[in-house]
DNA sequence: ATATCGATTATCT
DNA sequence: GATAATCGATATG
């Protein structure tokens, strides 16, 4: 008894034009997209939520007080990854935005799991018993890198847009549907610019979405 | 359900 | 020496 998997789309690299752009657009293009890592088996996650980063006029971003050896990849060309350890415990993915010389970046914050559930589970230390434990599989920036298994030693400066590489951000024609923005989590500067966007339906988001007052 | 707190280290002042 | 784009555990309503 063979059992038909519902045939799941094919899954087209973004082109750097994507990324070479204000932080904000690529923000709300992303949703919907999806996150590869390639490897013994494919893991891909739904991007649900992300943040912008917009490099020169925010004090919030890693680039705001110019180009150092931690934030060189916002600097350079569109579309690479900038991967930074915090809080002595966790990675963080972003994509650089803007053209090369100019800075800006989108922080991955929570995926919805589509494929390699086990490798995730596996890579997280966790088991999974019923549909409501995927949730905690990719829901945070530091889960989702740990899910991945995303370094900086191995993956800061992976060109996201080609799908040779071991990490890459793909398109599978998902249409997004209810975005929405609020503030950015966990910043101390500019904590009231409404910079998070997130599929507002999605189970798999980091917080909850505040409510608007 | 929300709140608070400790862990642990690269990076910058 | 202080800080940080977090997480998981524990406490409390």
């Amino acid at each position: 008894m063979s059992q038909l998997k519902p045939q799941a789309r094919p899954i087209r690299p973004l082109d750097r034009a994507f990324f070479n752009r204000d932080p904000r657009p690529v923000s709300r293009a992303l949703l919907g997209k999806v996150l590869v890592r390639e490897g013994l088996s494919r893991l891909v996650g739904r991007i649900v939520e992300v943040e912008a980063y917009p490099g020169e006029e925010d004090p919030a971003a890693h680039s705001a007080a110019g180009k150092t050896a931690r934030n060189a990849v916002l600097f350079g060309p569109p579309g690479y990854a900038y991967i930074y350890f915090i809080y002595g415990n966790h990675y963080c993915l972003n994509v650089s935005c803007e053209p090369d010389g100019r800075a800006g970046g989108v922080l991955f914050r929570a995926l919805e799991p589509i494929a390699g559930i086990t490798e995730m589970a596996k890579a997280r230390g966790m088991k999974i018993h019923g549909p409501g434990d995927l949730v905690k599989l990719t829901n945070g920036p530091g889960r989702l890198c740990e899910a991945f298994d995303i370094t900086r030693a191995r993956d800061n400066g992976t060109d996201l847009t080609s799908p040779t590489s071991r990490l890459w951000i793909g398109d599978d024609r998902y249409v997004a549907r209810g975005i929405q923005t609020t503030p950015r989590i966990g910043i101390t500067k500019a904590a009231e610019m409404p910079l998070r966007y997130v599929l507002s339906a999605s189970p798999f988001l980091s917080k909850r979405i505040p409510a608007k007052r």
